[in-house]
DNA sequence: GCCGTTTTCGGCCCGACTGTTTTCAGTCG
């Protein structure tokens, strides 16, 4: 079977584009690779496979010509048409597009006009204020050309996006901040970071105010703002301090809260698609609201006329599920913002209506104490979770195997149990579970005997090392280890850690067709590093029928509450419902759905 | 380049902000 990256796809795609903009091609023609691209970095059937049976032009947005391409790439490594264009231009000039404010134009007429073709290069060309004499540019442009450059170098060396673990709680404690602000009606994150997306490049915050001009003041008094990008009369872009984020604040009168809300939150492709809907429609969608188109409106529009300003009736929109509405649709959560069916399914109102949210979680079914790499006692941790409202609380400490985190021998783990006893006497209105999180092994074994995982109420099986192992072997591991009826749960699966560990090279596909038929529960874990199993993949166990739980993986007694908001982003994400969570569910009914047949 | 029960050609989402312009181009989201 032909074994294909989808990242060394996307990348070329994403290459292609941008070279295709510095040629200054068609934007449309632009767009097609860039959506192709997105198609494919979400895509989670096997890329090889499609592409040996020539199904590439099967999903939407990959047409003949591109579906060509990717099957060159797939199968002799290159991609000609990338290599053709890429000759024309300096190695490096690519780099130039990262500096903010330096797009294909720019960028073109610096390498054509003074041959810089890299960040060195236009380094040294600003210092020689020799950017100013072109046209175009000024002595502004240079100066923050020149000061961007050291923003574009810090994004380079941290990968461009960060981990929505490290951002949101920043967002939220600005968010805070901004609803403090003189005249604020409402506010609220949009952006990625709404969309709960598990990286995201920047953070978008809306507020209504009567006045816009209070809120910006405020705005820009926060103690962590390091500059002031740029401030309009609705927009205000500031970069953070220690962290070098972005954030964008836009002020509106109440009654365009909703509409702008709707806009700023995303994605890019659900509005494309959403906006195509409504000209059908006859209405047209902006920030600023939707209106009804009247004739002769698309003239206006390529008249320069704002299409807002020349249309006819603007329709009220007080929150974003009246918008859906109006185009005879479903409310659409942010998180679903995708353009992953969810359009198609709220048109035709299938959408899940009751995806899983924190306050549906009863129990805790991964955690970590003092008994192995915890920081809180067992106890403290049942008396942490009963306060959080949780009825019962499963403990799963690491296994022999992983020594380096105080994996317990057979006989500390029954050691534990004496305790878990000892903490359900004392600690009334929680019932604690015994569990364990047991290493699965390099062939796919498990760390206790059966003798003794069938004494438990939960066995989680995690892997924990040798991740080297290529993707036969890790696919046969996986496989193996749910012949094992005691396993019930598969811990955190791919094994990823964001931006630092790729996911484990396995046949997912397989495998979750062997979980589905053996009836092996699926964890979402929470660590904001792991946030796995992502939501392409959520989706894909949900195909097959397979049972979820909601994961925290707590080693405190504070990452109880703190993780659980990000395995509830990756399953929402991933459409999952109520139904589909057995830690929704109290705990004979739990215990009862996690039991192997 | 992709796409199609009003099309196989002619569309393709839409506006704010900035800097360089003296009416607009480029960039961004």
């Amino acid at each position: 079977m032909l074994s294909v990256d989808k990242a060394v796809v996307v990348k070329a795609l994403k290459d292609l584009s941008a070279y295709l903009q510095l040629n200054g091609e068609n934007a449309f023609k632009v767009r097609a690779y860039d959506i192709a691209a997105e198609r494919i970095a979400s895509l989670t059937d096997d890329l090889g496979a499609m592409v040996e049976q020539h199904t590439l032009t099967s999903l939407p947005g990959i047409g003949e010509s591109i579906a060509k391409k990717i099957e060159e790439l797939a199968t002799t490594g290159k991609m000609s048409a990338l290599d053709e264009i890429r000759a024309k231009f300096p190695p490096r000039i690519l780099e130039l597009m990262t500096v903010p404010d330096l797009g294909p134009k720019k960028a073109r007429a610096l390498f054509e006009q003074l041959g810089v073709g890299s960040l060195d290069e236009l380094e040294k060309a600003c210092q020689e204020q020799r950017v100013r004499t072109l046209k175009g540019f000024g002595q502004k442009t240079e100066e923050k050309l020149l000061a961007n450059l050291a923003v574009a170098r810090r994004a380079a060396s941290s990968g461009g996006r960060r981990r929505l673990g490290d951002v949101l709680p920043q967002a939220e404690a600005l968010l805070a901040w901004i609803r403090q602000a003189p005249g604020v009606v409402r506010a609220s994150l949009g952006g990625s970071v709404r969309r709960q997306r598990e990286t995201v490049a920047d953070v978008d915050i809306l507020a209504s105010a009567p006045d816009p001009q209070p809120v910006f003041a405020h705005f820009q008094r926060y103690p962590a703002i390091g500059e002031v990008i740029g401030a309009g009369e609705s927009k205000s872009s500031v970069r953070l301090k220690e962290s070098d984020l972005q954030v964008d604040l836009r002020v509106l009168p109440d009654e365009d809260f909703a509409s702008a809300l709707h806009h700023f939150t995303g994605s890019k492709a659900h509005h494309i698609k959403l906006r195509g809907l409504a000209l059908e429609k006859g209405l047209t969608i902006s920030e600023w609201g939707v209106h009804r188109m009247k004739a002769g409106d698309n003239a206006a529009a390529k008249a320069g006329v704002a299409k807002h300003e020349s249309a006819e009736a603007k329709l009220p929109i007080r929150d974003e599920a009246d918008l859906y509405a109006l185009l005879g649709m479903q409310y659409v959560p942010p998180e679903l913002r995708e353009d992953w069916g969810e359009i198609e399914a709220a048109l035709a109102h299938t959408l899940p209506v009751d995806l899983i949210t924190a306050s549906d979680i009863v129990g805790n079914v991964h955690a970590h104490s003092t008994w192995s790499d915890g920081m809180n006692s067992l106890e403290e941790m049942a008396r942490a979770a009963k306060a959080l409202g949780l009825t019962w609380f499963t403990v799963t400490e690491h296994s022999q195997t992983s020594g380096y985190a105080g994996g317990l021998s057979i006989d500390k783990l029954k050691q534990q149990w004496d305790e878990i006893d000892r903490v359900n006497e004392t600690v009334k209105g929680i019932r604690l579970l015994k569990g364990v999180e047991s290493d699965i092994l390099e062939d796919g074994s498990l760390d206790y005997p059966d003798s003794v995982l069938e004494q438990l109420d939960v066995v989680i099986g995690s892997i924990h090392q040798r991740y080297s192992q290529d993707e036969e072997q890790m696919t046969r591991r996986m496989l193996n280890a749910f012949d094992n009826p005691f396993l019930h749960i598969w811990g955190h699966p791919t094994g990823r850690l964001i931006g630092k560990r790729e996911p484990a090279p396995m046949r997912m596909e397989e495998i979750l067709d062997k979980a589905a038929k053996k009836g092996v529960t699926i964890e979402v874990n929470g660590c904001p590093d792991r946030m796995d199993l992502s939501p392409e993949h959520v989706r894909k166990a949900l195909e097959r029928g397979l049972k979820l739980v909601i994961s925290t993986d707590a080693h405190s007694v504070s990452e109880l509450s703190a993780h659980l908001p990000f395995a509830i982003a990756s399953a929402r994400k991933g459409w999952a419902r109520v139904g589909d969570v057995v830690n929704a569910r109290e705990v004979k009914q739990f215990l009862k759905a996690i039991r192997r047949s």
